[in-house]
DNA sequence: ATCGCAACGTAC
DNA sequence: GACGTACGTTGCGATC
């Protein structure tokens, strides 16, 4: 048996699956019919024809070849329905899902794709089939080349042709060149129809021969016709010839099928709503999976464990998972070690039984060797709490979970089971199904060695084949670099600024407590005077009880269970009473207690002395990075008391903070990617942005521009960044909406570039799907495509603000890497990085080194990317986060 | 007793 | 309903 090549034309089919569906949508509104029929279409093909290769073709955007011939080429056509357009993102991530190769080349019509393609392919010796209709496509049919028509259950080869056509393929085209096609507005020769012109042709032998020996026409109609309209004949038979002669290459190992991405498909096909589908995909992946076999052995003797670190040093690739209970790097025993150097084999190295030196000790050159990698799932944990126990890992650490947050950053479950199955189609149990949750849940130090082993073997042993997998894929979507140059060096980074963690002064903070406690109970008795009762004023039930219904203050907002009693209801509410201005005091006082001034001392580290917290690199959509246990990249800045927070987060003893921040990142890169003249200029000159903008938008000298408006003119952009409206900004400024609505025009008329941009960005994602920063960071939006306003909108707001806040994210991301490279290279010991708060890098630093290390630092962020306006950075050092900041 | 959600507020 | 991204605390009703 020969191969088979696969040929979709993707519009082709996608019109006739939107048509032949009655319309359907899901319940976010996301109309689905042409998706679901191209799905079924796709989905029997590939069971009924069975090819070794596939590739999917698209019509290319943009000016046509063809319509330079003849500017009515098409010009008949309706515009494309809304409701089907919004389907083409789906189709293109359902192509991307099941791993097909697509082709759309510049200028070019599918057709002519599919023709060089099937050329090629059957001089090849391969079948080709074309998924299509088209009748133009008619004249490929040969030898090789067959035409299907999967909803009609059709084909066409060279004898179907001749039937239906009454002219063999090779004179399909001479025939079209009479009839035209109206559909394309392709002319014809008017008076002649398909009958007529098959007769001609069969009878003259080809076109070219009738027009010469066009006298010799027997019948006065259709020779007056082709006398008058030769013309037209010729330039149909160019508008209907395929050209075969692309410049593309038949990449046969690109088009070869492969395993769909039960994953991807498994998001798609909930989103979508496709139940059917979905049941289909979970009898592959869900309960009746097949399981992961693996054999798991228990080292618990020192001899077992030589033999163990020995053959995972020859191993080509290895995977680790370490037991920590609790699950915490810095403060979790660590119970067991599993290694795994294939997908069917484990050991736990028992570390209960060996002793965490022996364990450790034997382990430690494997660990330390720079030159291994390890797979694996929260390699950043593990290689936290090894190196809290004084073993480092220098080894690359390839973790599967990153990889599946490059591939999609927005997924809600990156749990090695969800993994699992959705990129291997296989069932592994998960944590709590293992050891239980909540109440039931046994911990890691009380389950035997032999079910530790079973778990954690799996774990560690799947993932040798489930990291290459994802890997797989970001190599498709181009995003292997993003993934291997930037995610994954940062793990490693992020590892060690973990470990480092920040030093916070207790007594300050107890201090602090004591005069908060105080303020507060003196404020609480003031406003329990003025309820005329005791509540809680923590309870916004309770308050709103007093507020509105005893105290029968006016309510101006509403949530969703009652009368809202945030900020600005209280700030409105101030201006007339007393009673809310006294329960905003409370709260702003409560908050910074409670949150942060008697959180923070809980945290600090009994051993370090120091608190550790996590930075979460698979949490925000953006590619940002997330803080938690605790937060620090929400520690108070703006009011004084925050302020005396801040205070407390001090370097160790002799040592100093450096302080690095990008100054106004996100506008300078909306600046560059709009490319905005005034904006970019603004930035070149130095100028100070919000002042430069109070300026131009409100047309006054620059020293004209005062605080007020200052502030003001940073409300407006900071909403241009997050894609606010004229409601937001009103409610911001407190001004009317119709003034808001008039600033953002003025903005917009001063800054026309921006606005292209923030257009340009949202007609981009809604073509491809997906909001995609310069480093090729992708956020999937499927609301785009809503018929919901709201849903629409918000999408539409998340895909400018992605691309921005992304990009921002990547070029920190990219310093930080670079910073700890240098610094492990020309400074170790020196200074270490110690925090990252989305623009800012906090690093703690011997006082003789800070001047290196500043200008290391400055140097480095600034030289993440080249823009078209520099990349400023601020540097400031002090005893406290508060005086480096 | 525990869980999960709503409301609120802190950061960039 | 209306401004993007996070996380933590509190209160409170549902659930175990």
């Amino acid at each position: 048996m020969g191969e088979k090549l696969l040929l979709i034309d993707a519009s082709s089919s996608i019109f006739r699956a939107f048509y032949a569906l009655p319309a359907l949508s899901n319940r976010d509104g996301v109309p689905t019919n042409a998706t679901l029929g191209f799905l079924n279409m796709l989905q029997k093909s590939l069971r009924e024809s069975a090819p070794d290769y596939v590739a999917v073709v698209w019509d290319a955007p943009g000016p046509k070849r063809r319509t330079e011939m003849y500017a009515e080429y098409k010009a008949n056509r309706d515009a494309t329905p809304e409701d089907l357009r919004a389907q083409i993102p789906w189709i293109r991530r359902l192509v991307d899902a099941y791993g097909l190769a697509t082709y759309e080349q510049e200028g070019e019509e599918a057709d002519d794709v599919i023709a060089t393609l099937a050329v090629q392919a059957a001089a090849a010796g391969i079948e080709v089939e074309i998924g299509s209709t088209d009748k133009d496509l008619m004249q490929l049919v040969g030898e090789r080349v067959t035409l299907v028509d999967t909803m009609k259950d059709r084909r066409f080869g060279p004898e179907e042709v001749t039937e239906r056509f009454g002219v063999p393929p090779a004179k399909v085209l001479d025939l079209r060149a009479l009839v035209g096609d109206s559909s394309d507005n392709i002319p014809g020769v008017k008076g002649i129809g398909e009958k007529g012109a098959a007769k001609l042709i069969e009878e003259f032998g080809s076109l070219d021969a009738l027009l010469e020996r066009v006298a010799e026409v027997k019948q006065k109609r259709p020779r007056e016709a082709l006398e008058a309209h030769a013309d037209d004949a010729r330039l149909s038979r160019e508008l209907s010839r395929l050209r075969t002669d692309l410049a593309i290459e038949l990449d046969r190992e690109a088009l070869k099928v492969s395993e769909p991405d039960a994953a991807a498909l498994g998001e798609l096909f909930t989103e979508l709503e496709f139940k059917r589908q979905l049941e289909e995909l979970g009898a592959g992946a869900g309960r009746g999976a097949p399981g992961v076999e693996v054999e798991c052995a228990v080292v618990a003797d020192r001899r077992a464990l030589g033999r163990l670190v020995k053959s995972v040093a020859v191993a080509e690739r290895a995977a680790l998972a370490c037991v920590l209970e609790p699950d915490d790097a810095m403060t979790g025993e660590l119970v067991g070690i599993a290694l795994a150097t294939d997908e069917g084999s484990a050991s736990l190295v028992d570390v209960r039984a060996l002793g965490e030196d022996v364990a450790l000790d034997a382990l430690r050159d494997l660990l330390g060797d720079a030159d291994r990698s390890w797979i694996g799932h929260h390699l950043k944990r593990d290689a936290v709490a090894l190196a809290h126990r004084g073993v480092p890992v220098a080894g690359v650490l390839r973790d599967a979970g990153v990889a599946a947050y490059v591939a999609d950053p927005s997924q809600q479950v990156g749990s090695p089971a969800a993994l699992v199955g959705a990129y291997l189609g296989r069932a592994i149990a998960t944590h709590d199904e293992a050891f239980g949750k909540g109440a039931k849940r046994r911990a890691a130090t009380g389950v035997d060695a032999d079910e530790l082993a079973r778990f954690w073997g799996v774990e560690a042993a799947v993932a040798l084949d489930l990291e290459p997998r994802i890997a797989a894929d970001l190599e498709k979507t181009g995003q292997l670099g993003l993934y291997h140059e930037l995610e994954v060096p940062l793990t490693s980074v992020l590892a060690s600024m973990e470990l480092a963690g920040v030093r916070v002064d207790e007594v300050q903070l107890g201090e602090l407590s004591e005069r908060l406690g105080g303020e507060l109970g003196r404020i609480e008795v003031r406003i329990h005077e003025l309820a005329g009762e005791e509540f809680n004023i923590g309870s916004p039930k309770q308050l709103q009880r007093i507020l509105f219904e005893k105290l029968a203050l006016p309510p101006t907002k509403k949530t969703k269970t009652g009368f809202s009693t945030d900020e600005s209801v209280l700030e409105e509410l101030a201006t007339e009473y007393e009673l809310p201005g006294e329960i905003l005091a409370y709260r702003k006082l409560s908050k910074l207690r409670s949150t942060y001034v008697d959180a923070l001392p809980a945290l600090i580290h009994p051993a370090t002395g120091r608190i550790h917290c996590r930075l979460n690199q698979t949490v925000a959509a953006t590619g940002r990075l997330s803080s938690s246990h605790p937060n620090l990249q929400n520690i108070p800045v703006r009011t004084p008391e925050g302020q005396e927070i801040r205070k407390a987060f001090v370097p160790a003893e002799g040592m100093l903070l450096l302080s690095a921040d990008y100054s106004q990142i996100e506008l300078r890169i909306l600046a560059h990617l709009s490319g905005d003249e005034s904006l970019v200029q603004a930035f070149r000159e130095g100028a100070d942005i919000h002042v430069r903008t109070a300026s131009q938008v409100f047309g006054v000298e620059p020293d004209q521009v005062d605080d007020e408006l200052r502030s003001r003119t940073k409300a407006i952009n900071f909403g241009i960044v997050y894609g606010q409206g004229a409601f937001g900004l009103a409610r911001n400024l407190r001004i009317s909406q119709a003034d808001a609505r008039e600033h953002i025009r003025e903005y917009f008329e001063r800054y026309p570039g921006v606005k292209r941009f923030l257009d340009e960005s949202k007609e981009r994602a809604r073509e491809t799907g997906y909001a995609e920063t310069l480093d090729g960071r992708r956020r999937y939006l499927p609301d785009l495509g809503s018929r919901n306003r709201m849903l629409r909108q918000a999408a539409e707001r998340m895909a400018t603000n992605s691309v921005i806040q992304g990009t921002a994210a990547d070029y920190i991301k990219r310093a930080m890497v670079d910073i700890d490279t240098r610094l492990r290279r020309d400074a170790p010991g020196a200074a270490r990085m110690i925090l990252q708060v989305h623009d800012e890098l906090v690093f703690e630093v011997d006082p003789g080194g800070a001047d290196a290390l500043q200008d290391l630092v400055t140097r480095s962020m600034q030289d993440v990317a080249r823009l078209d306006v520099p990349l400023e950075v601020h540097v400031g050092t002090g005893k406290s986060w508060l005086e480096a900041h």
